[in-house]
DNA sequence: TATTATAGAGAACGAAAGGTCACTTTGTCA
DNA sequence: TGACAAAGTGACCTTTCGTTCTCTATAATA
């Protein structure tokens, strides 16, 4: 009676559910890949969606505990290159962590069929990141490493492009690299129109 | 025997495709919104895949014929204020011309699944707007109505922001009037960034 | 050790999926 | 007008889907 099966079957299910979508993903597969029957399954989880749910609930309550609060900011660089050094170190991570890859690929392919799931995208690809870089800027700025600006305006103009090229990254893993040093081009490139 | 009846198929695809992603997406229900029954579909297509297969190649070749040859490009804004308009009403176009809406939430669905859906959003999301405004900045800086910098890296740092909020109006129309306000207000930061 | 709740297997179910086929209707053209 | 090909229908097939049921093995508990 081995433990954590349902931990199991939601870490699966977020693998399949992010290759296939939803819709396209099958119950006997996914039992499978945990080398399980599919009837299995309901005994930890009464159909396809409550997993669904649950999967969201968990991937909601993960972003809430990493991101949620304000004693997880990053901290404020004390150089222009700092900036440069935190943003790539950043996005190796979310790159290449499997995990993450996985949740923002499901959410980018439930988005408009699961109101939580679009709710959790929009944080996820916009707002979050434009809250968590306009802290950033704003301590930049405080240290006369930046131009005094509207510190929202200038999170959202740092962190869409290079949101555009995390995306880039999911959809086509192998242009990481060249993606990669395009990120640091462009925050170099930022910091010479911004800073001071 | 009505005729189009192939064209009227592919456009309903879109619709069904465009909400429920392929796997989702049922051939009955699909010729019913046609009024039809399913078997009639196969004397038009041969399979599912089939009606996929042609809708992309309908996607390709209209991105193709409309942004494909340099005499599609837009004409230089004249003044810093007609880049502010352009945008405008290209942004304004792309998030109310229904088509393009399916077609973006439709290679949105289907990037990781299939390859050229895959190429396709590159282009249409990343790449082909860069070039698009990489001829637009060369020219305003002939004018002198921009610093000189590299276009390219300009068009990436202009169009992504704007992209990002393309998608969340796909993603959440109700949202749809504040992100164009959004569109603007970061245009015309743009220019006060690298304006001359 | 006897009991019991839990986790799993396997067969089976009904519904829905994509697809086929024989047949009918309909517009076109010789 | 009659022949014919294209377009549309309805019944049916096979497969696969999510789900349920009965039964067994197992680990924990009293």
């Amino acid at each position: 009676m081995a433990k954590g099966t349902k931990e199991k079957i939601l870490a699966a299910a977020l693998e399949q559910f992010s290759q296939k979508g939803y819709a396209g993903t099958n119950i006997r597969e996914l039992a499978a890949s945990l080398g399980l029957v599919k009837s299995s399954l309901y005994k930890h989880f009464d159909s396809k969606e409550a997993i669904w749910n649950a999967l969201l609930d968990e991937m909601i309550a993960y972003y809430a505990e990493r991101f949620g609060s304000p004693e997880h900011l990053p901290p404020v660089p004390k150089s222009p290159e700092e900036l440069v050094e935190m943003t790539m170190r950043m996005v190796n991570f979310t790159v290449r962590d499997e995990r993450i890859v996985m949740t923002r690929k499901v959410l980018t392919l439930e988005q408009y069929r699961d109101a939580r799931a679009r709710e959790l995208a929009t944080k996820h690809f916009l707002t979050g990141l434009t809250d968590m870089f306009s802290h950033v800027f704003t301590g930049m700025m405080d240290r006369g490493l930046l131009r005094r600006d509207d510190p929202r305006m200038l999170a959202f103009a740092y962190t869409a492009p290079i949101s555009a090229l995390i995306h880039l990254c999911d959809r086509e893993p192998e242009k990481t690299e060249e993606a990669m040093a395009q990120v640091e081009a462009f925050s170099r490139h930022f910091l010479a129109a911004y800073g001071v």
